[in-house]
DNA sequence: TCAACTGTTACGATGCGTAAATGTGC
DNA sequence: AGCACATTTACGCATCGTAACAGTTG
């Protein structure tokens, strides 16, 4: 059992961001000491890291637990037929949505480096102050 | 002399996120009609362009002011030599930090390829339901 | 007992969205 | 005169950062 501040470590992610996943209701503490320090498990970690590669693709909180709550349907061995095939509905749409982003990200990209030639154009002190535009 | 909600179109920026930028000194428009509004020229626009260029790289508000105002040194034909110095040096630390974020984001790409690729395996109703893991 | 860690609470920053009530332009 | 467009003001939201102050652990 690891507390918040090894979790958070390991992962990558702030206490406080920890702590606000826990508010959001995307995962809380297997369990606390007798002082109220939160412990977590190995499994948790796994659970944090799945978050904060979701992050990048611009998901919020709230598709986040959806997210986490399919894949906790499908992992589940007690869960009914028809759930699962409703989390893995689910999980297709994120799977879509998730390609959607991840071809806004690449324009994103292209057009980044683009922007970022040229601000290494400007830089560049002009030798003959040839003034062109 | 355009009017906000031209602009904005033109840009692809909402009417509140030009008035934002202008709250935050980014851009002044260049004059009001009689009755208060907002009139901007045609380099405006591409100011207007330049900011919605950065904003996919996490620059701050500030930041953009920040690399505006060099922008504004440099075309600028009555700014000193030192100045103009200043300028260049601030927008190679642009550059610079751009070129950081381009890294950080095709890094992000790469792992969010990976979690989308996950995620549709997981999509995939199971053949034979031979519970691996 | 001390240092390092954690707890809760709460206010702040960023970048806008979104009304509400009103005025302007053609 | 009408209708689209604009103005200011202001509150709301997501996602944390950052104290402040107190308690816990080893």
């Amino acid at each position: 059992m690891l507390q918040i501040g090894e979790v958070a470590d390991r992962v990558g992610l702030s206490l406080r961001t920890v702590r606000y996943y826990e508010e959001m209701g995307l995962l809380a503490p297997a369990d606390r000491t007798e002082g109220g320090f939160r412990l977590y498990t190995e499994d948790q970690v796994d659970r944090l890291q799945l978050i904060k590669q979701m992050k990048p693709l611009g998901f919020t909180v709230q598709e986040m637990r959806a997210l986490l709550h399919a894949r906790d349907v499908l992992v589940s061995h007690d869960s009914s037929e028809e759930d699962r095939q409703a989390a893995r509905e689910s999980l297709a749409g994120f799977a879509s949505a998730a390609a959607a982003r991840i071809d806004a990200l690449r324009e994103q990209l292209a057009r980044a480096e683009e922007f970022a030639k040229e601000l290494r154009r400007r830089t560049r002190k002009p030798r003959a102050s040839s003034a062109k535009r």
